[in-house]
DNA sequence: GTGAAAGCGCTAACAA
DNA sequence: TTGTTAGCGCTTTCAC
């Protein structure tokens, strides 16, 4: 390997040109003070160098990143990688580098990692609680270093000082039940996730509330409480379910990995969809309209939701206090669902 | 707003313990310099005082920030959000940050950020050639500044100075072949992507190879050429066969998403897969087992891919020069070209 | 075993 | 219009 040039800084193009250093800096700054001829040669001279300013050294003089870290439960899952591209995306436009972080669902490494971005590399910090947090001290700690908190999809009213972008969560799950009513549906079951987490337990409500405001009734079986929120746990409810005396005739779940692993065993065990069962998953996976029967979903706008979000910390490093956004969901219809051909 | 409560540092661990901020530093490092007693009051009061190292003044100073830049076309498909997911799990092992950039797939987009990455955050970068791209000459420049970079995926022979982590396309696309050929097809079409992107090409040669092999016949018919390898062209593909006198007996898609819109058409045009042509894809998208007939594809490994991309380039930053890495893909036989049941 | 001082690359008072 | 200087927070030689 040859030799690994020496970067080059501003001094050395003060040297060459024989003026200082903050003459060059002004320069490259496009600084009044500075001629135009000045700037010319500076320029142009930075240029045949082949000049980089070195960020860390910005950074570490104006105490200022421009880079903003985003800690998420996984980042190869549909909805947080397009909340990430659309983060990434603002972040991009406004000058600031995107330092991403896995949990993996993990309380512990969601503490780790919260501490390492309290290291002053980044500027704010996104963030979405893993599904094994149930405490959330870790993250009222970032504040008190001054360090601006956002939180997206799974967030916890614990944390005052975090602004925070959600879906509308009760609404999309009120509009599911009213949906399978107007189909004809009257025992709807729902697979619930962990109630801890507040995207499940706001679904929960949604869901408790339309059966009660249409009359219909949830009892302690029509409420099923999932944990990992898997395929297999979909396969494994259907197989219950085959052993009911009253089976449901819908079935709302709060994952579309649990509605699929349900069709497919629903399939395999010879009941249809939507004929037998109507089935309806949340959060507009792109496979839903792929599968067979294609299976009606909640949207949450999450590549939105991330540009969203983005703004909002980024206003916030800028001072402004930007107020909660709450973001309304759309029931995409499919036939997992629609009983009325139209 | 209450206080913005000011950063701690060394200094004023020193100042509360009177004494010299090397000390601190030292005992902190657990420096053999240091008695015993010290360092446990330095710690017990850095701890106290809560304490957090400024890693933008560590990476200053140390000239290494202990963090690694990705470059890819979009962070939002599967196949590069899971090499993202294994890049990420290594590097937090290696104690490394992970900053992520998306060109686009556009050339001046990635032209831009390379630039960017070349002042002074990254001790190394990752990256997935743009489909836009055809001149290499930025990624070569990067080398000149002394970055490792590792290549994946995409890559081109005129980067020289990177290291390179693929797939074996040629043996991927040659299999596919050979066990279409397996399943009694004869005519066997391939829809092939850009020529300039590595990966396409490979196949497409992978492909001609076997075919030639078999005593097949490849010409102007066969071979498709793919623009922006989206689910549409698929779609397109499939009517344009209808029109033909002579279809095919089998399609060998360059990708899953267009594989995706051919079967979607073949469906509403009454064709069936694998009876009346034989459907594969490439990359084993996760949908590919959902949809009806599931896809047979090929796997490609992108988790453990991103595990050794970054491996490599940590191995590199350290000074090691590792060699180039071939994963051999595997056939994911399913329902779509299926024809001998056994 | 501990402290003083230089310096990583840059900016921004303050001087001239 | 330009130069001098201090300092962001840290490590590390060199001295004691």
């Amino acid at each position: 390997m040859i030799s690994k040039k020496k970067k080059v800084s501003i001094y050395d193009i003060a040297q060459r040109l024989g003026v200082s250093a903050s003459t060059v800096s002004r320069a490259l700054q496009d600084h009044h003070s500075i001629g135009a001829e000045m700037k010319q040669l500076v320029r142009k001279t930075a240029e045949e160098m082949d000049y980089k300013p070195n960020r860390v050294a910005l950074s570490l003089k104006l105490g200022k990143n421009n880079a903003i870290g985003v800690l998420v439960p996984h980042i190869n899952r549909n909805f947080f990688s397009s909340v990430i591209e659309g983060i990434q995306q603002t972040a991009a436009e406004k000058g600031y580098d995107v330092l991403i972080c896995q949990s993996n669902e993990s309380y512990s490494r969601e503490c780790q990692l919260l501490s390492a971005l309290s290291q002053g590399k980044v500027d704010g910090v996104i963030a979405s609680i893993a599904a094994g947090t149930q405490d959330v001290a870790h993250f009222n700690r970032l504040e008190q270093y001054g360090i601006p908190l956002v939180l997206f999809d799974r967030v916890s009213p614990e944390i005052p000082a975090a602004m925070k972008v959600v879906v509308n969560d009760y609404r999309g799950a009120y509009q599911v039940v009213e949906h399978l009513y107007n189909q004809g549906c009257r025992r709807i079951f729902h697979y619930a996730g962990p109630q801890h987490v507040s995207v499940w337990k706001h679904r929960l409500e949604g869901y408790c509330d339309a059966m009660k405001d249409l009359g219909l009734k949830t009892g302690r079986e029509s409420i099923v409480y999932g944990e990992d929120m898997v395929r297999e746990e979909g396969e494994r409810l259907i197989r219950e379910v085959m052993r009911m005396k009253r089976k449901p005739d819908a079935i709302f779940f709060t994952s579309d990995f649990v509605a699929l692993g349900a069709l497919v065993e629903m399939k395999k065990q010879g009941l249809s969809a939507p004929d037998d069962i109507a089935v309806v998953g949340f959060a507009n996976e792109p496979f839903d309209e792929w599968i067979t029967p294609s299976l009606t979903s909640v949207e949450q706008y999450s590549c939105r939701m991330g540009e969203l979000v983005a703004k909002m910390l980024i206003d916030k490093i800028d001072g402004e206090t930007p107020g909660d956004i709450v973001i309304e969901p759309q029931l995409i219809v499919r036939e997992s669902s629609r009983k009325n051909k139209e």
